[in-house]
DNA sequence: ATTACTGCAAAGCATTTGCAGACTG
DNA sequence: CAGTCTGCAAATGCTTTGCAGTAAT
């Protein structure tokens, strides 16, 4: 599991921020972020910057989506862990397990594998339902 | 193979990206869109519109790099293309074939897969070494 | 006390939009 | 000619940065 990194001063911006990771298993936006904190002292740049921070030092993960283009975060869990997302509603769900392949071959001799990403694209059951309708 | 939609008038700025994007056969953010067409009367504005517009009409496709945060398109060449991209100098490479597995298993019943999208990161062969250095 | 941290403002990029003139079919 | 497209300017939205006061160790 994971812990507060000690080499951080636990700050009221962080305790919140990294609070909230905890609690939501799911990647959030710095936008979401602030508003599920609901404390107005605690600015935009603060979080970013605490993201940076827990970011740096292993603490929390960063993922994109593209749209809205923004960036992700949410506490590493070392549980290598991959979403799927609805299209329409853009809600997020995880996969099961990691859908992908051992071996991954790469073009190009001697590149280094080290991490991945895997996002899954579709309708969710509500979504596709009302498409359809 | 691809084909310049019908739907859409042939305009200058519209043949050069299509060339372009024909040419190179890998993903380009609009800048650099901009900049290997050489033409100032091509403005990026244009050039985002124009992406858009063949995305729309399933022409080209859109990806996101995370660093720098900003949009990538290619060609669609319906070949179901992934790419490793080095951490330190930003390279891509292909990956040979598609990594995932042919099922994958959504932790949400009634979730439809319409697409994916896979990104290994890693260490080219010139990095890894200079890495080390 | 020292240094790290944050509120706040402003800048920095990527991307989008509005509009009038230019061009395509 | 009619409708689409684009140059250009300006706005928008996400993210970063600078600075001075505040708080953590």
């Amino acid at each position: 599991m994971n812990i507060f990194p000690t080499s951080l001063k636990k700050t009221k911006a962080r305790v919140a921020v990294y609070g909230l990771l905890e609690k939501e298993n799911q990647p959030l936006s710095p936008k979401e972020i602030q508003s599920r904190l609901n404390d107005k002292d605690i600015w935009l740049s603060t979080i970013y910057r605490v993201l940076q921070q827990f970011a740096k030092t292993k603490t929390i993960v960063r993922s994109s989506s593209i749209d809205p283009p923004q960036s992700l975060y949410e506490l590493d869990r070392h549980e290598h862990k991959h979403y799927a997302v609805c299209l329409r509603c853009h809600q997020r769900f995880a996969l099961g397990d990691c859908p992908l392949m051992d071996e991954v071959h790469v073009d190009a001799k001697g590149f280094q594998v080290l991490e991945h990403r895997v996002e899954v694209l579709g309708l969710c059951a509500m979504c596709a339902i009302e498409v359809r309708g």
